[in-house]
DNA sequence: TTACATGCAAATACTTTGCATATAA
DNA sequence: TTATATGCAAAGTATTTGCATGTAA
């Protein structure tokens, strides 16, 4: 339940907190603030910066998980603990997600070779979803 | 030469593109609009405006590679075939390229499984220094 | 000469913040 | 009751753009 995870984290429980978490469950996919906002629409009437507010701090207590793309937006997801991560279509901005990660291994050689301290990664891969792509070739043709 | 590379694009040869690449070219790793505009300051007058105008039409025709970082700043480095990823302080914003790409292949696998036409991919790793890890523990106690 | 480059200021887009008010605990 | 959450409007930051002028080819 979202209360509990709020309650955890040492964030009150607010209506408009639970209903973000709710949106980002029943979504789980990478959402933006204005995605989640705009969720909202007819559910609760709350300000944008209330979105902004509850990401950020729901990302400072471990709740969410935060990664800027290509286009600049921060898109949050809900945090498990199998991280994974997306193949994004330039074209539709349909998003997959990418169950392997290779990643782990290469950090930790990387950690050795270095002497950082690696806290994590950010990978996405970009391309043109199947869908696009016969738009694409039907518009030239 | 830096002439001869905008020629080659059909851009034309301004002093303050050549300037723009000579840079580049010195600090050889990923720099923002502003910190090559901070660069040139003393060697020729120029508005921010056109640093990223050369920046955006030198992506454009491949020179430059683009990439938008965690700070949600785009970093730009000159175009090379062995392209690399980075490796990137939290605290200092140090700079260490990774030499391995172990995406290649991993894309390659995702295109068969997805459909997509796969045109990209961004890696950044984060982690602290040795560096900035020492100050931190310095000041601790 | 002429298409392209540049300066300048204003506009954009996403996000953050200060302050007064409202609400969970 | 009291610390925290929210609304609203204003500010911030990186970047883009329109238009008049300047310059490489």
């Amino acid at each position: 339940m979202q209360k509990e995870l709020l309650h955890t984290s040492a964030l009150k429980a607010t209506k408009k907190r639970e209903l973000i978490l709710q949106i980002m469950k029943e979504e789980s996919r990478p959402m933006t603030a204005d995605e989640i906002y705009e969720k909202t629409s007819g559910l609760l009437t709350m300000n944008v910066s209330t979105v902004y507010r509850a990401l950020h701090l729901m990302t400072e207590k471990g709740i969410l998980e935060k990664t800027v793309r290509q286009d600049k937006k921060a898109y949050y997801t809900l945090r498990r603990h199998d991280h994974c991560h997306h193949l994004v279509c330039t074209e539709c901005h349909a998003v997959i997600p990418i169950d392997s990660c290779p990643l782990e291994e290469l950090a930790e050689a990387l950690e050795k070779e270095t002497g950082f301290q690696i806290t994590g990664h950010s990978l996405q891969f970009d391309g043109i979803c199947p869908v696009c792509a016969k738009k694409a070739s039907e518009q030239k043709g």
